[in-house]
RNA sequence: GCCUCGAUAGCUCAGCCUGGUAGAGCGGCUGCCUCGUAAGCAGCAGGCCGCGGGAUCAAAGCCCGCUCGAGGCUCCA
C-alpha cells in the first residue's frame, strides 16, 4: 500500500545546524545554527511511490491539525532515516519543494531545513496528547472511506446527545430560542447564549475575587492544590451562617441529616462501576494497601446508608440530607476560578427516594418552590438567576402538567434543553444559574430525577404487595455549593455598585452589623458600654477604638460595607439619640433611639441564624489578614 | 489539559524592551494632632524581584523548565 510517512512533533523549540553535505544534489546552506520557537516539526522521508496527491492530502490534514492546536508555523525537516524505500534525491527534493509551496499557499508560516545534509538538532516537545504523532497519508479513496465511517458514527452519537434549545413561557408555551423575543430578559439571553453557543465575554480579574480578598472573606491558598480556598474569620462566619441556614431549611422540609465519609474504597463493587464511567475528575489517594478516592458528591455515602436501610412505601418519600464539607472534583486547571469553580467545595445535597413517577413529580415540584424560597431568603431574588429545564422529548409529551406548573411557579421565561433520547442517568433536571459580571453562568440550585442509580446501588424498598422495588432517586441541592452562593452575593454586590448603589451583603450575613465610632479617644470607654449593650441583643457590633481621625474611620467602615455606622460623642451620650448612618438607605444619617435601632435590626434578621462576631470587638486588637 | 498573558515590600503597581547600587502610593510601627459623618502631619521599618536551572565578568531584566494566577479553548457526571 502506498503511504507517505510523516513524523510530526509540536515542539516548544527546535535548534538545528547543517554539518556536512551528504549527496551531490544537496542544497546550498549557510551552515549556521537556526532556532525556531513554538512550531510543528514534520520529519519527512519521501518514498518511491509518493506523489503530489499525497502531499495535498497531507497539507489538508495538517491544516486541520494546526487549527486544532491554534498554531500556524511548521518546519519541513527532510529526514531520510524514516524509510528504507527512499525515492531518488531529485524526485524527493522536487516533492519537498512542492510541499513547501503548498503550505505557504495555504497561509502557513513555513520553514524548511536544507535537503541533503547531515544535520545536528535539539528539539523540545510539548506535553499535550497531540504533540507527538506519526502520520501516514494513503491514496485518496482510502482516506475518504475512513472519514465516512468515523463521521457516520459521530453523527449517530451526536444526534442522540444533540440539544435543542427552547424557551418555556410562564403560561406553559414552548418556543424555540429563535422565536423567543429576549427583550426585557437580558440575563436569560446571556444565559441561553452561554449555554448554546458558548459565547464568552472578556474581563480582567473576576470582581468577586478582588472583593473576597479585600473584604478579608477568603483567599487562594498556594500551599494547597488550586481551587482549595482559605477562609478568613469574616468569610468563615458568612459561610457558617449560610451553612446553618440551608441545613435548618432542609430539616424543616423533612430531610434527615446524616454525615458520611469523605473518602471511599476505589474497589468497592457498587462504587467502581459508577466511578469508572467518570475517571477524569477524581482525587485519588493511596493509603498503605488501599486505593481511595475523595467523594465528589454525597451520593455514595447516602446510597450506601440507604442500601442497608429497611424501608417501605409507607416511609416514602424518604429524604436524606448532608452538607458535604467537602466534596472534591479535580476540575481541569484552566477551569478553576475564584469561588466560582473550586476543587474542594461545600455542597448541601439531599436525596429523596420516591416510589414511582407521580410521587417523584410531586416532590420535584415541592423542592422547586423550596429552592426559590431559600435563594430568596439568602438574598438572591428571581432577578438574579435564570432557570434551565432539561428533559427528553418523550418526557415532555407525557408530563406536560408538571412542566407547566414549574413555568407558572417561577413566573419568568425558562431556558429549555431538549434531547431526542435520554443520554444521562436522569429524565428531568432543572438548575438555577447566576449570571456574573463577566457574563458567565454558574449553576446554583439543582434537582434531578434519577432512574438509573437505584439499580446500580441495589437500593430497594418494599411495596404494598411486599415486593422489592427500585425507587426513583431525586438529587437536590437547594442552594448549590455554599462557596458559589458567596460568589453570587459578591458578584451581585459588584453589579449594584456598577449601578451606582452602595454594595453590601445582606444584613444577616454582614460580619459587622453595627460599628460604633467614638468621636475622640476620650470617649472610647463610654462607647464601649454602649457596645456591650447592643451585643447583648444578638447583634454583631464593634468599636473603632484606633488612634485615627473620625473621617478616616467612617471611610474605612464604608469600605468594609458596614450596614450601620454610628458616631458617638457628647450629644449622643447626653440625649440617648443616636445618629445612625444607614448604608441601605443611601448612607443617610437618621436619628433614632438605641431601642429603635435594635428593633429595626432584629426585624430584618428574624428567622435567620445568628453567630457571634468572630473577631475582637475592638478594631485596635485586630490583625490585618490582607492588604 | 492546551494556547496567550502575568507574578517585584503586607496590598496596588513602576522598573524589564536596551543586563551594572531596588522605586512609589497605600498599609504597618513610632511620635504629634483629640477631631462631628469617605483619606490630618512627620519619621522609621519593611525585598531570596514566585521557584529551579542555563548563557554572561555581571541577571529583577536574556534563555529553558516548574509553580501559582488571569483570559481564551475545552469541560462541567
Amino acid at each position: 500500500m502506498t503511504a507517505m510517512r510523516i513524523l510530526q512533533f509540536h515542539s516548544n523549540y527546535i535548534v538545528f545546524k547543517p554539518i556536512k553535505k551528504e549527496i551531490k544534489l544537496a542544497e546550498e546552506s549557510d551552515e549556521k545554527e537556526k532556532r525556531i520557537e513554538d512550531v510543528v516539526v514534520l520529519f519527512i522521508a519521501i518514498e518511491k511511490e509518493d506523489n503530489k496527491t499525497l502531499v495535498n492530502s497531507a497539507i489538508k490534514e495538517l491544516n486541520i491539525f494546526l487549527k486544532n492546536i491554534k498554531l500556524n508555523r511548521i518546519l519541513i525537516y527532510p529526514f531520510a532515516h524514516l524509510s528504507t524505500n527512499l525515492s531518488i534525491p531529485k524526485d524527493a527534493l522536487k516533492l519537498l519543494k512542492y510541499m513547501e509551496k503548498k503550505a505557504k499557499n495555504s497561509q502557513i508560516e513555513t520553514y524548511r531545513a536544507p535537503f541533503g545534509w547531515t544535520k545536528q538538532f535539539t528539539i523540545s516537545i510539548k506535553g499535550h496528547p497531540l504533540a507527538e504523532q506519526s502520520r501516514s497519508y494513503f491514496q485518496t479513496e482510502k482516506i475518504e472511506l475512513k472519514k465516512e465511517e468515523i463521521v457516520s458514527k459521530a453523527i449517530q452519537a451526536e444526534e442522540k446527545m444533540k440539544s435543542f434549545w427552547h424557551v418555556l413561557e410562564p403560561d406553559g408555551t414552548l418556543k424555540s430560542v429563535k422565536e423567543f423575543k429576549f427583550k426585557g430578559h437580558k440575563n436569560l439571553d446571556l444565559f441561553s447564549k452561554y449555554e448554546s453557543t458558548k459565547l464568552r465575554a472578556f474581563c480582567e480579574m473576576p470582581p468577586h475575587v478582588t472583593l473576597m480578598r479585600r473584604l478579608e472573606i477568603a483567599d487562594y491558598e498556594e500551599g494547597s492544590d488550586p481551587g482549595n480556598i482559605r477562609w478568613y474569620p469574616k468569610g468563615r462566619l458568612i459561610k457558617s451562617l449560610l451553612e446553618q441556614f440551608v441545613t435548618n431549611k432542609m430539616i424543616e422540609y423533612g430531610a434527615m441529616e446524616v454525615e458520611t465519609p469523605i473518602m471511599y474504597d476505589f474497589k468497592h463493587p457498587s462504587l467502581s462501576d459508577y466511578l469508572n464511567r467518570f475517571p477524569a475528575r477524581q482525587y485519588l489517594l493511596n493509603s498503605e494497601d488501599k486505593e481511595l478516592f475523595l467523594r465528589f458528591a454525597a451520593c455514595f455515602g447516602q446510597f450506601l446508608i440507604i442500601h442497608d436501610t429497611q424501608f417501605s412505601y409507607k416511609q416514602m418519600p424518604l429524604k436524606l440530607y448532608e452538607l458535604t464539607r467537602y466534596s472534591f472534583r479535580r476540575e481541569k486547571s484552566g477551569e478553576v476560578c475564584g469561588l466560582r469553580r473550586l476543587r474542594a467545595f461545600t455542597m448541601p445535597d439531599c436525596h429523596a427516594f420516591c416510589t414511582e413517577l407521580n410521587q417523584a413529580k410531586k416532590e420535584f415540584e415541592k423542592r422547586f418552590k423550596l429552592s426559590i424560597e431559600i435563594l430568596n431568603e439568602i438574598g438572591l431574588t428571581k432577578e438574579d438567576y435564570e432557570i434551565a429545564l432539561r428533559f427528553t422529548e418523550d418526557f415532555f409529551e407525557e408530563n406536560k402538567d408538571l412542566i407547566k406548573k414549574l413555568a407558572k411557579i417561577y413566573d419568568k421565561p425558562i431556558l429549555v434543553e431538549l434531547w431526542k433520547e435520554r443520554f444521562f442517568y436522569f429524565i428531568l433536571k432543572w438548575d438555577a444559574n447566576f449570571i456574573d459580571n463577566q457574563k458567565k453562568a454558574a449553576a446554583l440550585s439543582t434537582d434531578q430525577i434519577d432512574v438509573e442509580n437505584a439499580k446500580r446501588y441495589k437500593i430497594t424498598y418494599v411495596d404494598k404487595n411486599g415486593e422489592k422495588k427500585y425507587p426513583l432517586i431525586l438529587h437536590f441541592s437547594p442552594s448549590g455549593a455554599i462557596e458559589r452562593v458567596v460568589y453570587a452575593l459578591l458578584e451581585k454586590a459588584f453589579k449594584s455598585q456598577q449601578a451606582g448603589k452602595s454594595p453590601m451583603l445582606p444584613l444577616w450575613l454582614s460580619p459587622t452589623q453595627v460599628r460604633l465610632i467614638p468621636i475622640s479617644e476620650s470617649y472610647v470607654l463610654k462607647v464601649n458600654e454602649l457596645t456591650k449593650e447592643i451585643a447583648k441583643h444578638n447583634i454583631r457590633v464593634d468599636i473603632d477604638d484606633r488612634a485615627s481621625t473620625l473621617q478616616k474611620k467612617i471611610r474605612e467602615a464604608e469600605k468594609e460595607w458596614v450596614p450601620y455606622i454610628i458616631v458617638v460623642g457628647p450629644k449622643e451620650i447626653e440625649s440617648g439619640i443616636l445618629s445612625v448612618r444607614d448604608r441601605e438607605n443611601n448612607r443617610k444619617v437618621e436619628k433614632m433611639k438605641l431601642s429603635q435601632l435594635i428593633d429595626k435590626i432584629q426585624t430584618k434578621i428574624k428567622n435567620k441564624p445568628f453567630q457571634l462576631l468572630p473577631l475582637p470587638q475592638n478594631l485596635s486588637k485586630r490583625p490585618q489578614f490582607y492588604g
